[in-house]
RNA sequence: GGUAGGGUGGGUGAGUGGUUUAAACCGACGCUCUUGAAAAGCGUUAUACCGAAAGGUAUCGUGAGUUCGAAUCUCACCCCUACCGCCA
């Protein structure tokens, strides 16, 4: 959400930035509901204070019958005014919610995916000298994985995960956590479910047609996509003081997702799920330090990927391709067998203060000042995907898998042979 | 799930329809005094919205209602605490 004071200033800024992002946005509608909005507030404050002196004038011994025949009066203009000012809110905050989050100058301008620049590269691409498989008959023929039961239990783009399958993702876990443990990250274990409050805060639809969330019947809650969602609103409402900032967090959650119209070859196996496991990382920042931490966050991530010792790039994303929320993103793409060419495996954002004004959460300044302040997400890893890449790059010509060297402190195998 | 008691500013806490303009205390901050500190005294002490400003309006868990007027009365919901039931 934009402050709409700043869109009232920069009219022209904000037109031409949802157009960048392929946003459709009814600015003119939203100024014109604005200065309706701003008349009545100024019309009812007056009648209120009219109706608060009635107080005062029964107070120094007013006629006590005419005093009740004009504060009917009053409640009635009000009866009249409060629900065409409830009316014009309404609208006013609907279109100002749909507005995206300002960009970062330098990111690529496009409004088509492919605008998307790479912007780093790491690690060589794995050569075969055999016919490499897909991590979905790789997992199948080391008995890793069992989408057909999972189908049977849950529907399909479920999967059991099974024998190593297991451990590589505890494994994978637990190396994420501790990394960011080290770098002062404060580890935790986020509920699954949230309220659609927080979630539209963060920036989802929880209920509308397209909604990528799955919602809870009878409730006001839904299951998580990412635990961005359940640490984002950890603080919601709350002022915090600058000394307490950064805040890092290191979150893990299962994810959800309805992947609604993703059937596709590229969703083939375990790329695109309605289940996974990922530690998140998550950030309150001083508004000034939110493009270094982003840039921290974004090299955790290149950190984490060289350390499993897999080819990957680091794409800086392009204004079609930001959504919302997102002032800058930068997405790691790991190099996969089965899609010949990169998959998505974690993504960063930073928001700014998009997040932290719909949630309301503020910085006070040491002079006593309070601020909005800057919220970042990003990826450590998203086990799901990170399967993908290590069984895809690692496999040897027996069917075999050998394990990442850094994984192997948290697994009794460096092997997982073919059975 | 049941029963009972609660939810008021940074904290404690008073306030049963109009002398409340949310008291008082604590804390925090500023000033005076002091070589410095403490003590004492005095003062300040939320957020949002509207307004160029003066000022105004709203907020006592949330929402709705009664009333000329609601922190105060009514209803629904949320949360907390205790006990009971159920349960991994």
């Amino acid at each position: 959400m934009l402050d709409i004071k700043f869109i009232k200033e920069n009219e022209k800024l904000v037109k031409q930035n949802c157009e960048n992002r392929n946003f459709q946005c009814d600015i003119e509608r939203l100024l014109e509901l604005d200065d309706k909005r701003r008349e009545l507030i100024i019309k009812i404050d007056d009648l209120k204070s009219e109706k608060n002196k009635l107080n005062d004038i029964l107070k120094s011994g007013g006629n006590k019958n005419e005093i009740i025949e004009k504060g009917k009066q009053i409640k009635s203009e009000l009866e009249k005014n409060e629900p065409e000012l409830d009316k014009i809110l309404e609208e006013w905050k609907t279109l100002l919610m749909q507005i995206p989050n300002i960009t970062h100058p330098a990111a690529p301008i496009s409004k088509e995916e492919t605008g998307s620049g790479e912007i780093e590269k790491y690690g060589e691409l794995p050569k075969f000298d055999f016919e490499p498989k897909g991590h979905e008959e790789l997992m199948k023929n080391l008995d890793l994985v069992d989408f057909e039961r999972a189908a049977k239990v849950s529907g399909s783009k479920f999967y059991y995960l099974k024998n190593e399958g297991v451990l590589l993702e505890l494994a994978l876990i637990r190396l994420a956590l501790d990394k960011l443990i080290v770098k002062g990250f404060i580890p935790f274990i986020t509920p699954d479910l949230a309220k659609d409050v927080v979630l539209e805060g963060i920036g989802f639809n929880p209920r509308g047609p397209e909604t990528q969330v799955y919602s809870i019947e009878n409730s006001d809650l839904s299951l998580v996509g990412t635990a961005e969602i359940t640490m984002g609103g950890y603080h919601m409402n709350e002022i915090i003081s600058e000394e307490k900032l950064p805040l890092k967090y290191a979150a893990l959650s299962h994810c959800f997702r309805t992947e609604a119209g993703g059937y596709g070859k590229h969703s083939a196996g375990l790329y695109r799920v309605h289940q996974f496991s990922k530690v998140e990382m998550f950030a309150y920042v001083l508004p000034e330090e939110s493009e270094k931490i982003h840039t921290e966050f974004k090299n955790i991530e290149i950190e984490i990927f060289k350390d499993l010792g897999l080819p990957f790039r680091v794409i800086d994303i392009c204004t079609g391709d930001l959504g919302g929320p997102a002032y800058r993103k930068y997405d790691l793409e790991a190099w996969m067998v089965s899609k010949n060419g990169w998959g998505e495996v974690t993504s960063t954002s930073d928001t700014t203060t998009y997040q932290s004004r719909r949630l309301n959460i503020k910085v006070k300044r040491k002079n006593g000042t309070a601020e909005f302040l800057h919220m970042l997400n990003g990826t450590a890893i998203a086990v799901s995907r990170a399967i993908i890449a290590i069984l895809e790059n690692y496999q040897q010509k027996d069917g075999s898998v050998i394990i990442p060297e850094v994984l192997r402190k948290y697994l009794n195998f460096s092997v997982i042979e073919n059975k």
